[in-house]
DNA sequence: ACCTGAACACCGTTCAAGT
DNA sequence: ACCTGAACACCGTTCAAGT
């Protein structure tokens, strides 16, 4: 069942060089590869296949498999600050615009998960952390910090630490989207948007008795 | 570097059979290994030679690593409920109990970082999700229900849906833990238990202006 | 500079065979 | 029943060599 040749090289003439930005293209294969099958599912023999390269090209442009990681993560959050403050202005930078934000969390983690996780899957564990790659988390969490911040201003939110209030809003964030994709919830019978949007409103007003 | 033996056989007659619970100590060992030096350095040929044992003797025992990991999975939230259940009676079942549950929540996941990654790590992604794991992650999430019911009935919590109450502070409570673990917030000046205090408080009062 | 093929040291898993 | 060794099909990574 296995054939002899490379499934299917992008390039005909696979004795020329890879002329043109491999690191991109690189990158670019192995977010694919990410999303439609999963992290487990990606190998440097088959990056180099696809992309008509030897297995071991990727060397050139990445010091290994971890860094080719790191900069799908990287990736990652560069695009979910995207989508966060796409979402923050196109809400009118208040209340309505706050929920938004978590609610197009959500919506990333849930439409990339295997993405969303090399972003927070711990490969910082076993290493020293990346330093662009804190920067580019550091980029999207600032935005939360930002909408806080204005809505402290505007009377919206109560005038707390802003940091550490951003923190708290993250953990829910991010928690919601992770028992999202660890299916805890649909095993029950909640879906990720019916969540975020109880705990858009209930991170509003407490839990306590009013 | 490399020995030609097993690095450190337990038992001195490796021509033996392994008599006695060979489930239980593959379990035990890998508990052991992913929390000494995580998942990533967890292989059936290191258990086996560990254990004195073929590297093929797990297949008897779990059908493949897969089942070996869900097996951790499943210790880990019994462990966790137990502590949770402390918690909660140690604390007088009130509004202390409930702090105290979450704090514990987090110092778990501290405490074993890898360990509950693989509990939440999407091993069911990539395949039908377990039953007994379903079961026992149902379990320590049933105590989150019954402690919310319990303080509803006191008064000391609002009178909402108590299931979906018991996501939102589930999603709270896991979001720190993932933060913690993912070193987000080690990166910023804070730790896992500034966190998880300042969560309870603003779980409970909300973060809008009163 | 950039790319290659062969080789090395690992893996999980299967399978015929032993007791 | 329970365990074994050899073998298979993968990996990431290194390295001398090509252009």
């Amino acid at each position: 069942m296995r054939a002899t040749r490379p499934a299917r090289p992008l390039r005909k003439q696979p004795d020329r060089y890879h002329h043109g930005d491999l690191a991109r293209a690189m990158l670019q294969e192995a977010v694919r590869v990410i999303k439609d099958r999963g992290v487990e599912a990606l190998t440097l023999r088959g990056v180099g296949e696809t992309l008509g390269v030897s297995r071991t090209a990727l060397y050139r442009h990445f010091t290994d498999k971890q860094a080719l990681l790191t900069a799908v993560a990287r990736e990652g959050f560069r695009t979910l600050r995207t989508e966060l403050h796409e979402a923050w202005l196109g809400g009118g930078r208040g209340r309505e615009g706050f929920e938004r934000m978590g609610e197009a969390y959500v919506r990333f983690a849930v439409a990339n998960p295997s993405h969303y996780r090399v972003m927070f899957g711990g490969l910082l564990e076993s290493g020293e952390t990346d330093i662009e790659l804190g920067e580019q988390a550091g980029n999207a969490f600032q935005l939360l910090v930002d909408a806080l911040a204005e809505q402290q201003q505007a009377g919206l939110v109560r005038k707390d630490d802003t940091l550490m209030l951003a923190r708290y809003i993250w953990a829910i964030v991010h928690g919601v989207a992770m028992l999202a994709l660890d299916g805890q919830l649909q095993h029950q019978q909640t879906d990720a948007e019916t969540l975020i949007r109880f705990a858009n409103e209930r991170m509003r007003t407490g839990i306590a008795v009013s």
